[in-house]
DNA sequence: TTCATAGTTCGATCGTAACCGAAGCATCTC
DNA sequence: GAGATGCTTCGGTTACGATCGAACTATGAA
């Protein structure tokens, strides 16, 4: 029966609401104090400084010390993609803890998933990549074509520099709201950090929100149509 | 805060050890009934049957009533596919449980993952396939070629009814114990299945243990060699 | 029918862990 | 230095849930 390892260490980690709504919140990307967190989960901060030591020990959190701040992260991309194929299956499973909110909408229609654009956007940005050659999908996986290696060099991403780094190009990400891939690794990160670069969207401060501007989501739809 | 689905409840029923060993045991993919998992998970009947109908509530169980035999199975493949990514982190993060004995580097050659092949031999296995050209792989994502497609032929594979089916063909799994990638999906079910059906490999009792006779071994390693 | 086996429900016990107040460090500012 | 801010540690309370014994229901066998 004690056969491999134990997932129920991770799995209690990830089960005390307090320390899911942290995780959840660090799905944003940022990296958070201690205080940020503990307002994430609702609870003081005597309690969440105990949460974060048990997260840290368990190897889901990463923590760097900034003069008298400590900052928090997720670990590594592992444990970004782990909590969000939980979000995954739990939206499937109808375990839901959003009430309804005019903040809802727009987190379905554009957000922050760990270092990339997940979303309504998201999914339609990884799909008109695919019908439009850039991007071949087999199954699961996703790589560059040299068609999408000259066309995502006119918008100004160099696949070359991001192909030197150890993560990753393309990933596919299940979207929990969606319920469809949408585009994670380097190349997602790179996408979304230019739409931000040139100003078409900004991050709403203390959610994982990303907000369009009327010239930014008009150029966006331009740039990755609707094929169907 | 109170955004998206919630993975607290997911992860509070993974979390609990009895829990987690009824549904690793699950992972082997048979039907256990009732009493079975208690064993499994080291409890009474009673505390069993109380986890089980929590684990049903949550949606990460399926159940079928057969005379006065309860069995149950996990929901589906992504809840199978949620605990072997859990078990990757888990053996990542240190989080053991096994206390290493005979039975361990059986376990760690070949065993049941769901319904297909893991371990060193579950690895070799897609190896080879993609070395020898059955297979294409691009980053996560799987898929047969038509070489692989005539090839597969030849040991009795049919891809032509295996791609009827809803499910998809090719997968890849991360395997916990050599922390690569083996191929799951209804491809990697039937691989086995005919391995099984011609008395190559069988399975062990109790356990996801699966050995090859000598002969089964022979043409196994001779069917996918090695290349390095 | 009677008996055996599979499983659920009830009730009570018990342990663990989540929680916060208060006090203690550590780091920055002035 | 003094004071403020960020965070941890300690101690004690509380609540939830895992556990099992016992009683109950359901299915099958004799």
């Amino acid at each position: 029966m004690k056969e491999g390892p134990d997932i129920a260490q991770i799995g209690a980690l990830i089960g005390d609401p307090a320390r899911a709504n942290m995780l959840a919140a660090l799905t944003g990307g940022r990296a958070l104090t201690a205080t940020e967190l503990a307002a994430a989960g609702g609870i003081t901060l005597q309690t969440a400084s105990s949460h974060l030591s048990k997260l840290e020990g368990g190897g889901l959190l990463a923590q760097r010390k900034q003069g008298r701040h400590r900052y928090f992260t997720l670990a590594d991309e592992a444990v970004a993609r782990l909590i969000e194929s939980m979000m995954g299956l739990a939206a499937s499973r109808g375990h839901l803890r959003h009430q309804p909110g005019p903040k809802d909408p727009a987190l379905r229609k554009a957000r922050i998933c760990y270092d990339h654009l997940a979303g309504d956007y998201g999914v339609r940005m990884l799909d008109s990549l695919v019908a439009s050659g850039s991007i071949d999908a087999i199954g699961d996986g996703l790589a560059v074509t040299t068609k999408g290696e000259s066309d995502l060099q006119c918008i100004g991403i160099d696949i070359g520099s991001l192909k030197s780094s150890r993560r990753p190009l393309c990933r596919s990400c299940l979207d929990w709201s969606e319920r469809r891939a949408h585009l994670a690794g380097s190349l997602g990160k790179a996408l979304l950090a230019s739409f931000m670069e040139k100003g078409w969207a900004r991050r709403i401060p203390e959610s994982r929100s990303v907000v369009f501007s009327p010239e930014g989501d008009r150029q966006f739809l331009k740039l990755f149509p609707l094929q169907s």
